[in-house]
DNA sequence: GAGTTACTTAGGCACATGGCTAAGCATGAC
DNA sequence: GTCATGCTTAGCCATGTGCCTAAGTAACTC
């Protein structure tokens, strides 16, 4: 069983909002500044920010301030441990299967002979 | 941007929780009872079983009671829609690099010429 | 049948979350 | 310098979350 790692939990926590996933997405495509961003969602600012500082906090963006505009980017390497731990689960229940497989094979070889 | 998704709601939030990652990554390795679950943890039980209720809720366990035994079972494809919002950011990001790429390759193409 | 085991239900609590409004600060445009 | 713009801070609220204890139900063992 893998050690607590609490990046993991802002990581899916963070995921598991439809507004910070837009968000998101949107940086996928390039950076962006905290209007342009916060367009198209009929949210009051400061609770958008807070989605933006949620995901600030769980690593997966990253902003600076330049004048009066802050501007927000992607950092994808972030969701590599997500992506990674959803991938590990599917291969050990995968290798499992492949067990399973190939002991039903072998009583069904064994029934042949 | 893609339309809102509960299922992926449920998912990456179920996924936010030390408790419930460990409790997938056990069911990985095949189903188990509800008591053999809850061993690793020192919570009360009707607390664990808040966790499998979300897990449940999310799709990513199923259970049936046989008895007094409940035992659980990992439902691996429910991960997918998970891993595949977070592999097609990452498509959409490289894309972009790729095309970044491109662009400061022609640039570098036209000085030379 | 009595006692044990494996859940299940109910209620409570402190804290967190996802929103709101109001007010303020700093930068930019004219 | 004045006004507009882009955040930022502060406080509030209803609801949700992650735990707890207490009590209950049903199945199992002897």
């Amino acid at each position: 069983m893998a050690k607590h790692d609490p990046g993991l939990d802002h990581i899916f926590t963070a995921l598991g909002d439809p507004t910070r996933r837009a968000i998101l997405a949107r940086l996928a495509q390039g950076p962006a500044s905290v209007t342009d961003l916060a367009a198209p969602f009929d949210m009051a600012l400061p609770s958008f920010m807070g989605h933006l500082k949620r995901l600030e906090a769980a690593g997966l963006v990253a902003s600076h301030k330049d004048g009066r505009v802050r501007t927000c980017a992607l950092q994808p390497q972030a969701l590599g441990p997500a992506a990674d731990w959803i991938a590990e689960q599917r291969a050990i229940w995968e290798a499992r299967l492949d067990r399973l497989d190939a002991f039903v094979l072998s009583l069904a070889k064994e029934q042949k002979e």
